[in-house]
DNA sequence: AATAAATTTTAGACTTGTCTAAAAATATAT
DNA sequence: ATATATTTTTAGACAAGTCTAAAATTTATT
């Protein structure tokens, strides 16, 4: 039986890995995890003991398949949970985030499947992420940064980089959601600051502020 | 912050503490928690130094209202998930309990309070056991076990005491649920076993499973 | 290539929650 | 009321998960 504190390493590494390619290092682990790099070390013997992670001295760690498909079952459950608790219990998506980080640990194999058919089989959590199906397989759709995009050209909000609930609120702020439409008008070069226009009117955002939102092209 | 293990613990202490009126002896926590009287025993100065139950060496212990508070929350909890998986996510009542048993512990007050309003507000959960409100208030119908009830009476079932799979899976064979009328045609005295008459066709039923089922008079 | 800097591991310690075995206290029975 | 049985506590040990401080290894720099 895996233990909670293993699920929590598992997930890291696995979005450890997907943001960086390869395998994962000690350091990159201890960070995402707020804990010491000694922690990490003695963890990831036990995770290899376990057959979940490939671990070298001094190298770093890689998912297993066993591995992996645990880590994805976990984000799996993270993301349908979000997303039941803004479709059905009216949460708001900057408020999800530390109660789906408790409920993605429930062990139920029927309960997260009814939860999936009660939501009628969503394929993206309220922040535009992707939810792996059983399998731990994830079809992304390719979303590109605001800040990519080029002056006139026409684009609709599908995700977000940063889904801290201090950013969600901003875009609330800004009543940008998953689906508005946004055009870019213009680029500052100077700072890198953009003005864009939605619901009709300008908006003038930081280039750290368009980093963080994703969009997909028209 | 309390911990898991904390809750399980002043759980086991409230439902002792309603079954047996006053204070809960460390083997009869032992034994319903399937552990050990000296880890209860640890547990109970851990438990007392917090404030939540009040201990005497050699005597058990009872509750305080702050742990009374803490255990009756994580029970209204339970049976509030209960009545969610059954209602909403075809769960049948013998298969609810392992998981409510986790859900129990998932700390957000806005979580469980979207729940409630969710199942509109449900009293009791799908074995009649009622749900404590928000301040640990029970409010309990009077109900009687069937074994009590005289020859020819007529009554509803509106809960059990066992609420095992097992039990439970007897009751749905012979299609007794929460709200089956039940009539009492005759009482065996050798065995006391008696023969009740459901669903308009008669049914022998043990002494054993009389005593599990709660009825209320008409 | 040698040295400095950064990363990673080891060794030892601590906390939580559990256990066994033995000792102490309480309850029961003669 | 004394001996016996039962319950409860204590003492010491262990596993999981974490930490600090020091040692080992790798990476970067001159």
């Amino acid at each position: 039986m895996i233990t909670l504190s293993e699920e929590n390493y598992l997930k890291a590494i696995y979005h450890l890995e997907r943001q960086t390619g390869g395998t994962v290092s000690t350091n990159a682990i201890a960070e995402k995890m707020e804990t010491k790099a000694s922690s990490v070390t003695d963890m990831s013997k036990k995770l290899a003991d376990k057959d979940y992670v490939i671990y070298k001295k001094y190298q770093g760690v890689s998912l297993t398949d066993k591995g992996h498909k645990i880590a994805a079952n976990v984000v799996r459950k993270h993301r349908l949970w979000e997303v039941f608790l803004v479709e059905k219990l009216n949460f708001s998506w900057d408020e999800v985030h530390d109660v789906a980080e408790q409920l993605e640990h429930i062990k139920s194999p029927k309960l997260i499947n009814e939860i999936d058919a009660f939501l009628e089989f969503p394929t993206h959590d309220p922040h535009g992420d992707p939810i792996p199906d059983k399998d731990g397989n994830i079809f992304v759709l390719d979303k590109v940064s605001l800040s990519k995009v080029a002056i006139n050209d026409l684009c609709t909000c599908v995700g977000v980089l940063d889904s801290s609930a201090e950013f969600l609120k901003y875009l609330d702020k800004y009543k940008i959601a998953l689906g508005t439409q946004i055009k870019v008008l213009e680029k500052e070069s100077f700072d890198e600051s953009m003005t864009i226009i939605i619901h009709d009117s300008e908006l003038n955002i930081s280039k750290a502020v368009a980093n963080n939102i994703y969009v997909k092209m028209h």
